[in-house]
Order: C-alpha cells, then sequence, then structure tokens
DNA sequence: GTCGAGCATCGACAGACATCGATACTACCC
DNA sequence: GGGTAGTATCGATGTCTGTCGATGCTCGAC
C-alpha cells in the first residue's frame, strides 16, 4: 500500500499577470478592480500564515487539517480563508481521499511582484 | 519668486523590511499582521489608482489637487485614502504653499516585493 | 448499505471600512 | 485684519468581512 505523497506539486492553474506594473500606467478602473481584489486575498494575517505555512512545507502541499491548529483559528474559519485565497488564485486544492491539500501557486506570487514594480527601476 | 518645483523627490522615510519572504520561514503572528496591514492599503481599487498616478508622474510627486478627479470620489474621500496609503508608508506627503504634494515610497514597495518571494526561488 | 472522519457551507453577529456632506484648519493674498 | 482656495477631519450610513457554532457533503472503511 503505497503512501499518497508521491505528488510533489498539484496542478497549477495559469495566472493571468491582470495588470502592468504601478509605474509603467496609470491604472484603469477595471484593472484596478482585480489587483485590489488580488492584494485583499494578502491583507487578512491569518491568510498569510496559510500562505507562509503552504510555501514553507517540504513537500510544498500541506494538508487542510494541518493548518487549522497553527493558526489558531476554528476549521471553518480556516477553511472560509483557504477559499478565499483559492478563489485569489494563490493557491490550489486537490483531494486525497478524505483530506484536501493545499499548495502556494508560485506564478501567482510572481505576478502580483511585477505588478508592484520591477526591482530598479 | 522661484517656482516651488526645484524639489523632484520629497523627503523619503526609510521602511523597514517588516517580514522575511513568505517561502522563508512561518510567519508569527505579529509579522503577519503587520503585512496584512501593508497589504490592506494595496486592497482598494482607488488606492491602487492613486498609487499609478503618483507612480507615473513625470515629476515623481503629484499635487492632491490633481488626484480628486482621476479617480472619480469626493475630495473627502480621496483625503482619506491618501492618509491610509501614507501610514501604511506607501507614500510622502509635503506642503507646497496651500497644496500638498504626494509621492511613493519606493522601498516601501521593495519591501512588499521582497515579502512575496525572490524571483526564481 | 452504515458509520465516522475531514472539509465546506450556512446563518448570525460584531467590528471594520468606503463613502459622502458639512465643517474645521492652514496658508496665501489683499 | 478679512477673504479665499486647498486639505483634513468629523459624523453618519450602508456595505463588507472575520469569526464562530451548527449543519451538510464527501469520501473511505467496515
Amino acid at each position: 500500500m503505497t503512501v499518497v505523497r508521491e505528488l510533489p506539486v498539484l496542478a497549477m492553474p495559469a495566472v493571468e499577470p491582470c495588470c502592468a506594473p504601478l509605474q509603467d500606467v496609470p491604472l484603469g478602473s477595471a484593472d484596478a478592480a482585480e489587483l485590489a481584489r488580488r492584494f485583499a486575498a494578502l491583507a487578512d494575517p491569518v491568510r498569510l500564515r496559510l500562505l507562509s505555512l503552504l510555501a514553507t512545507s517540504k513537500d510544498g502541499a500541506v494538508c487542510a487539517c494541518d493548518l487549522v491548529e497553527p493558526v489558531g483559528r476554528s476549521q471553518p474559519t480556516v477553511s472560509h480563508h483557504l477559499k478565499i485565497l483559492r478563489e485569489a488564485g494563490l493557491v490550489t486544492s486537490e483531494r486525497r481521499g478524505t483530506n484536501v491539500w493545499y499548495a502556494v501557486v508560485p506564478s501567482a506570487l510572481e505576478s502580483l511582484r511585477l505588478a508592484l514594480g520591477s526591482p530598479q527601476v
């Protein structure tokens, strides 16, 4: 009976960059709304800790069951935050039996970095 | 009488990087709260447009009077958002006569980029 | 099939937030 | 001094958001 661990990365959805860097062109209201929606996903301490737990995990993915205790919130609350992160495209999820494993989507973080501008402009 | 235009950059306050990249170490609750506070400043379309207007300005600074019309909000609302950006350390302000000029603090954006992780990790 | 474990959704509530009009403050000009 | 233009603050209001307990859903085990 093989342990279900041999998928180190989950399927990573494509993440459109959304917007040009802030320094390039004045943001239109549609782009601004979309960008704000993504940054709003980062604007909560619990979600940042969840992201950090996923990002620092050895395998790149963590069972939802192992996310509740570290952040000190109830299971429904953690599930709520994970949903927001997923809808913002920042994480992916995948069922493995009764569990659900989460992983960060690196390209999503990258796209937000780009929106903040390139280093040494 | 000299025009008060010859200060291309305003005084830039030092911005502490706050936190290590998300991928380095699981965020503590204090660091997470501080990071969330900064990202929350970016989680509003009006504030993103204001930032973008400042970042794309020729001189690097813009009079507050020139920020109201482009974002389509009332003057008190724009002033409110500018205050939030200022308190998050993302912009600086400076009186020039009856006007107040605003400019982005590049190091603040840089510090947020760092928190999102380094490219090609 | 039934049971139980794990996760998501629902409903409710308190606190935070965006927005505006009215008003106070500040600096310049006369 | 008084008047005016540009900002900031105040108070009120509607909406959004984080949180929880209770409940529903989805698997795997038996």
